[in-house]
DNA sequence: CCGCTCATGTAACTGGTTACATGATTTA
DNA sequence: TAAATCATGTAACCAGTTACATGAGCGG
């Protein structure tokens, strides 16, 4: 079989975590985690784990519900395996590299902008930033540690990348606004 | 015409940046990027810049090369406000969220690894950190801003991300070091 | 004249998206 | 009893990947 995607890999993890779980229950993590990276759609996820099943990292127990049935599925040992070979170590060196940031992205074209819109462009991506800081603390908080570290730290993990965010935000608005004074 | 991809957009950006330019520059421009979201293969990035020329966003002139031709892009007026309305503001609501970072990933299933695994994986990620923040640093020493003070924040916004991960890992590391002693 | 860079594509494939379709269970 | 949630899928589509194919210009 070819090399698994990261999605396949992902949601491998997840029914390690939550399992035995649904496909629902899969679907809900990724339609709830807040990222736009994963969409977590029914046209991806019950193939994706109907071929996980096939190639026996994952086995389902089928259970009845109203007229048709339920299956929960869980990782089998070779998933197991499968699951920590991609976590690593070793880890692929491309995951050290810089994300794909979508605000990053447009920034690099800002020069397009009339001053005006530069300076409100940065303006408004601190205010979403603050936002959605305000939104991530509040889980953190919340968070019961002793339920599991790993996914706190996890969490953790966003918050530092935007705070790092913001840091650089407000480097950019102070060189944006002392060339367009 | 259906919304723009994240990729179209981006490209429009580029051939406004580097314009005019050829597609074989465009490409050029992913691949050495040294991110792994944009790969710039070519039946990505040659359909794509045709797609733009029919929508009039881009316009071609063709120069002779050799016994065939080349073809080098240029924004058109209505290129211009269809790379401002994408770039904004307004920012979509989505562009504030976490980005996909492997790591961080892969971080959440960690208690599906043996205690020593764990500490290797972190101090391997932290290893292949200080490498790439290494390599950028030295790229941002060696830009020359007033070039593009724009496209030069968007460098040194990919070190305020690094290095976000950075006090990230330190906290796990000293995190998980304490589960695991 | 060799190797590197510049240059342009296409064909087959596929993972993931969008949109649709259905019904049971639980809770307010 | 109405609404929200739990539950499972499929069909059409398509953007982007992989792999292949070709050739000119240029520096040493």
């Amino acid at each position: 079989m070819r090399e698994a995607t990261e999605l396949e890999s992902t949601v491998l993890g997840v029914v390690w975590l939550r399992g035995p779980c649904t496909a629902y229950v899969v679907r809900q993590e990724f339609l709830l985690s807040g990222s736009a990276h994963w969409s977590g759609s029914a046209g991806a996820i019950y193939p994706l784990l109907a071929r996980l099943e096939q190639h026996g990292l994952i086995k389902a127990k089928e259970s009845e519900w109203g007229r048709g049935s339920k299956k929960e599925y869980s990782v089998t040992r070779r998933g197991m395996t499968a699951l920590r070979s991609w976590i690593g170590p070793p880890l692929p060196e491309w995951t050290a590299a810089p994300t794909f940031d979508p605000v990053r992205t447009r920034l690099s074209f800002l020069g397009a902008l009339q001053p005006e819109q530069r300076a409100e462009f940065v303006a408004e991506a601190q205010r979403n930033l603050e936002r959605e800081l305000g939104r991530i603390r509040a889980l953190v908080t919340s968070f019961r540690v002793q339920d599991d570290p790993y996914e706190y730290l996890s969490l953790v993990g966003t918050v530092h990348e935007l705070e790092g965010r913001q840091r650089w935000l407000e480097e950019v608005a102070r060189v944006v606004s002392s060339y367009d004074q």
